[in-house]
DNA sequence: TCCAATGCTATTGTATACAAATTGCTCCGG
DNA sequence: CCGGAGCAATTTGTATACAATAGCATTGGA
């Protein structure tokens, strides 16, 4: 895509997932062009992803708003993230390159290896597990999926999960990855599909835990 | 959303549906626009939106082609397109309301009117069958869902679909969407999914063998 | 004092002009 | 005859100006 609207993007997505911007208010496409230091048009464009995304909501005439996500929006998301990752999962297990699992390995390696310092690094967890999950969607080979699945793996969310997670949680993230490798390696698809159930159902017990309904 | 790109989208939407855009082919901002009768910018929009939805592909640097969805690619839209609607039939189960199941009882009848004619009247056969579908995703009452599901159901694959039904098929819809309301006013998800799970894919074997792989 | 209507202001939608980038072609050299 | 470099033309990206529309406030009247 574009530079400007790019930067226009990632600038107002930032400005709504740290709370800057926070869910309910106004924006205006001028503030935000404003901000970005763009013009109005390459806002116009990252809004109407944004919105695509669900992350800005258009009110009864067209004025923007950021969007209030309640813990029913979020359990929705995560059953839908859940229902569709593990969908991924599957077809990637019939899809999957030697090199993509010898990368998945790696990957899993790494994140164990962050897990088990004296201090779980979390940061390095968080990264390893997004590239984790990232392989595996491009294995699937779907983009429908990955575009559907781009809209839900908010990384926010992600990390307040995983700051709520103690060492054995951590841990047990790692050994979900492992298993998924072993269900890739052996081409099980269902196999597969239930631990990457299972591993995103866990973790949207692990955010509910850390985020209760308010 | 505003008229220009409005009609834009609809206007270009009709291009390609209609095959006037053949799959592949490329396609200019300029030249839309000059078709449509407004600028290049609400033609942008319409892109967008298309593009979001996997009608236009953007190439390596940003041209912008007609998409050529393959067999295995429709394939992949009806797997996605039964796990999401079944799941939106489960939802809806345990959310809609007494006025929705009887607006779906009443649908249903003319539906079963249609198909009983002595010649099956498929044009109110597709409508009916599209008002059903719609009636069951907004009782499910999630934007996100209802979101990819419009991205997934692309009427012009249904009429395929359709125009191959011979008349005991179409019954056989008819009975299903019945089952359906009776999971409903059962409040029954499992019921209700499982229903929907099977009326999709027989969707898709029957598209598939109206329209082998090619 | 409350209601309504009207004018003003703020915000979005569209058009156009211009800048950047990419493609493809032509022309020159080997 | 083939290949590469550079230039021209096409196409996309961005900015800005203008138009239309919705919201709001103020003022006038009952």
């Amino acid at each position: 895509m574009s530079k400007a609207s790019d930067r226009a993007y990632a600038e107002i997505r930032g400005l709504i997932l740290s709370g800057d911007a926070p869910p309910g208010s106004a924006l205006t496409e001028e503030a935000l062009a404003d901000i970005c230091g763009v013009s109005r048009t390459p806002v116009r464009e990252a809004l109407r992803r944004l919105q695509s995304e669900l992350y800005v909501v258009r009110s009864d005439s067209q004025r923007l708003f950021v969007a209030d996500w309640n813990a029913e929006d979020l359990a929705e998301m995560f059953n839908l993230r859940a229902m569709l990752e593990a969908h991924a999962a599957a077809r990637a297990a019939t899809r999957i390159s030697p090199e993509a699992i010898a990368a998945l390995r790696d990957n899993n390696t790494r994140l164990a290896a962050a897990v088990a310092a004296d201090v779980p690094d979390v940061a390095t967890f968080l990264m390893e597990n997004r590239a984790f999950h990232e392989i595996v969607i491009t294995a699937a080979a779907s983009p429908r999926l990955a575009t559907m699945l781009a809209a839900l793996v908010e990384q926010p969310v992600v990390r307040r999960t995983a700051a709520r997670y103690n060492r054995a949680e951590l841990a047990r993230s790692a050994h979900e990855h492992g298993e998924l490798v072993q269900a890739f390696a052996a081409r099980d698809a269902a196999w597969a599909q239930a631990v990457m159930t299972g591993h995103i159902r866990r973790a949207f017990h692990a955010f509910s835990a850390a985020e209760p309904v308010k």
